[in-house]
DNA sequence: GGCCTGTTACTCGGATATAAGCTGTCCGAGTGTAGAGGG
DNA sequence: CCCTCTACACTCGGACAGCTTATATCCGAGTAACAGGCC
């Protein structure tokens, strides 16, 4: 899986931590974890096309979140920069070869292990819908209550 | 994810359809669903590294499975294929830049981010782990019952 | 006729090219800002 | 003093290289079968 996935979850994180009403441009995010900013700027982008967050042109320019935490999925986040196809993509080997003379009766119901490895998939997907970006969040002030402030703090000196 | 995984499965698959007690060339199974023979060769042996097949060189040689179908998951076999390690890789940002100053022990809890992804990534495993290759053989013949014949009929002709 | 031996064809196994995708970088388009000038 | 205009610095956005990984191929090592010769 990309990297790109790690970074977009932290920046929305650090963004709704930061609570600013106008917008963060991509150098400091990018100062702040030590990212490549122009490769950053390009993850951000997926981010902004898949809704998540809303970019503004411009000197003060920059990114914030589209919408609350708690209404970003973490498959949101993994399909604007994944993509939205599967990790397990059935070829259909099977009509190959030997399948390629069996009656199309037989194709028609879905490939045995295509369904299997979607099953498992579709838990995957399931257990990150139903994580949100306000639930980690939740969870890493539960065990850091001070981190907002510590970023509130870096942001303001830099 | 690689398209071996696909292969290995329906070949392992294949394998227990035949039910053949000598084991059966690469290229017998390259054939039947038209795949690189030199290829699925590399994947079957990242099989028997495994321990799902064994392999026999010689004239008579080729590959059959080390155990019955139902003692082999499909966790198995991805991980044969794709290795041991997770699909989302936590690179630590958060100890980079603004997170260098952060206090030893606020890092010593895992990564909010990190414990989010890997929760759904073992509903993954988990649903890779609790499906064996029996079921999916048991799916495939419910479906079309006389897949197998078909299949024994193929290459008892080629 | 049976047994041994050398040859041979066949198969796996790993080392070697090629293609694709992720990673990283650069420059142009657009925009809000700030400052200077005029009223 | 306030308004307007202009130039500018800053930011996003997409086009352009570098590199790791997946894909595909080829050739050598080893082995079992087979044929021929010998006992």
């Amino acid at each position: 899986m990309s990297e790109g996935v790690e970074w977009a979850m932290h920046c929305c994180l650090t963004l709704d931590w930061l609570g600013e009403d106008r917008p963060v441009p991509t150098a400091k995010l990018a100062a702040s974890y030590e990212l490549p900013p122009a490769y950053l700027n390009k993850q951000l982008q997926a981010l902004v096309r898949a809704g998540i967050l809303t970019s503004t042109a411009g000197v003060r320019g920059g990114f914030q979140l589209a919408r609350p935490l708690d209404k970003i999925t973490l498959m949101d986040v993994v399909t604007a920069i994944e993509g939205s196809d599967e990790a397990f993509h059935c070829m259909e080997i099977r009509r190959r070869g030997m399948g390629a003379e069996t009656p199309e009766r037989q194709l028609r119901v879905p490939c045995a292990v295509t369904t299997a490895m979607r099953k498992a998939e579709m838990a995957w997907r399931r257990a990150l819908t139903a994580q949100t970006l306000a639930d980690v969040r939740a969870n890493a002030d539960r065990h850091a209550p001070n981190l907002g402030d510590s970023i509130r703090r870096w942001y303001a000196r830099g």
